[in-house]
DNA sequence: GATACTGCTATCCTTCCGGATACTGCTACC
DNA sequence: GGTAGCAGTATCCGGAAGGATAGCAGTATC
């Protein structure tokens, strides 16, 4: 595993900075629920509060401002009055699909594999 | 996006939790070193160690006994005196060489992506 | 004029992750 | 007997993540 190519301690330390940047952007209680919430259209920022479980705007407007960073959501301002503000996400948030697609399914297939696990054990003990 | 079923409720927060659990096997400062120091053979406590930037005792073996619940590595104590405790990456640990790639090659594109962004944003102000 | 809505920011507080340091019981070597 | 190695555990600590609460400027409503 991890063997097939023989990579230089250089290469190494960097393919596991990308594993980590990957990881980072995804991590934390609020980023997915925010993405998942936008996927369904645009939204503005008390609706998006209201629709991700009240979140407090503390932590929302952080999240929204490194989400926005990493460029998967656009912040528009509509100089309306008062005005509103609208997120949504950008098409380059699309690239996240395939990875979140690998996760979901290695996360469901693990989760029945350990309890498929834990009812063998139990089955033996009893 | 994320839009190609539409979801119940259950299924939405299943596949949350999914990708959630796949996220938290990987998560924190350490599995992934770790992992990548098992693979290239079976390591004893102390030269784990070692291998991992001296993380203390403490973490190691925490998260060494978190590896375990997840069946990636496995623990053999030899009955040397005084014993010997060795650890290895289990077969079942293969499954995570999928995703891990995938993170890699995301996390990889998203930062030349984010950085030739940088770029022209810089050209544009020059 | 009071209240309520908007999109936030500021302040304080708790909780958790990880770290430093020290220590255990055991054996082997000098 | 003293020192060093092994595989950890115990204790104390600091910093970051996240949360609760309050407040701001601006406008619309009653």
């Amino acid at each position: 595993m991890f063997k097939k190519q023989q990579l230089t301690k250089t290469e190494c330390s960097q393919s596991m900075q990308a594993i980590k940047d990957a990881l980072q952007v995804l991590s934390g209680k609020w980023k997915l629920p925010i993405i998942l919430a936008l996927s369904d259209g645009p939204l503005r920022f008390k609706e998006l509060q209201r629709a991700v479980n009240n979140i407090t705007p503390k932590i929302l407007s952080k999240e929204l401002k490194e989400l926005e960073l990493n460029e998967f959501v656009e912040r528009t301002v509509h100089a309306t009055s008062p005005v509103t503000v609208e997120y949504n996400l950008t098409p380059y948030s699309g690239t996240l699909e395939k990875l979140i697609a690998e996760l979901q399914s290695w996360g469901l297939q693990h989760r029945q594999y350990i309890f498929s696990k834990s009812k063998m054990r139990k089955a033996v003990e009893a």
